[in-house]
DNA sequence: TTTGAAATTACAACTGT
DNA sequence: ACAGTTGTAATTTCAAA
């Protein structure tokens, strides 16, 4: 079960760090960054990709330069059970992220904005889920950071 | 003030909807997807690199596959400001995000850890940080998706 | 699984329009 | 700002250990 087939091994790791780093650099750089030849790493990033340890290779932009300034984190609380309103929620394009959570039959869900009047209709379009009686919006006033999942 | 220096224009857009969606296409499959030659996709991109729209290429990874299965939200209250306090959650490699948030004085941070156990021993280091007073986790037990920011 | 080399393909800079 | 060309550099495949 899961999708953790097959062994990551150290270098694994380093490879992956490394890419999360910067994906651009030639595998020539990147093997000597782990101590491989270019073709052994291009053969071991091929295998991560094959296994879905990698999913894809991606940009990461700047939300406010996208117009998407506004950061907040809404709980959603809901009056049935959610597990199967996936589509409910990605089809609202502001919701970023979408969790069940534990505790109470609730949704989290990470939205961006342009501003704080878009993200009252974001809500507003929330409760036309159904299901959903209820929402806790936390608006962000700073980001410290947001890195990738650490590899090693 | 802020990033948002320049226009970006619907091409713009649409090259990074394609870039989020695989950013290892080549500059002339990118080009076709929106209409333009290779060169002045290249040209596009690399402009919206300089001005900091997109900040990296990076690689999406499986967090499960690196034994990171466990994902939770976690409320840190404070007594005191928070707001240069980066370093303190910088330092705990679990933390994936930190945001400082509106309300209360208090940071919301995404953590990933391989078990319950560890999240446990983040929480506990947490309260190392000076000027925490609380904390509040809440655990993922599904998520639904988690997606790029919406460029288009 | 790695290496090393060869063929293919893409990148990145320049020129012209 | 885009298209076309070109030299340079990287990717990707393959044979061999």
């Amino acid at each position: 079960m899961g999708t953790g087939n097959g062994i990551v091994d150290d270098v694994d790791r380093a490879l992956i760090a490394e890419l999360q780093r910067d994906a651009t650099q030639a595998y020539a750089t990147l093997g000597k960054a782990v101590g491989l030849s270019a073709g052994a790493a291009h053969d071991r990033v091929r295998k991560l990709r094959e296994r879905g340890v990698i999913r894809r290779t991606t940009v990461d932009v700047d939300p406010t330069a996208l117009g998407r300034g506004v950061l907040a984190f809404v709980m959603v609380d809901s009056s049935a059970w959610m597990g199967d309103a996936t589509e409910s929620f990605a089809a609202v394009p502001e919701i970023q992220e979408a969790h069940i959570i534990a505790g109470t039959a609730s949704v989290l869900v990470k939205v961006r904005t342009a501003t704080t009047d878009q993200l009252q209709d974001v809500l507003r379009r929330l409760y036309t889920i159904e299901g959903v009686s209820g929402t806790q919006a936390t608006v962000v006033l700073e980001t410290f950071f947001e890195r990738p999942v650490r590899a090693d």
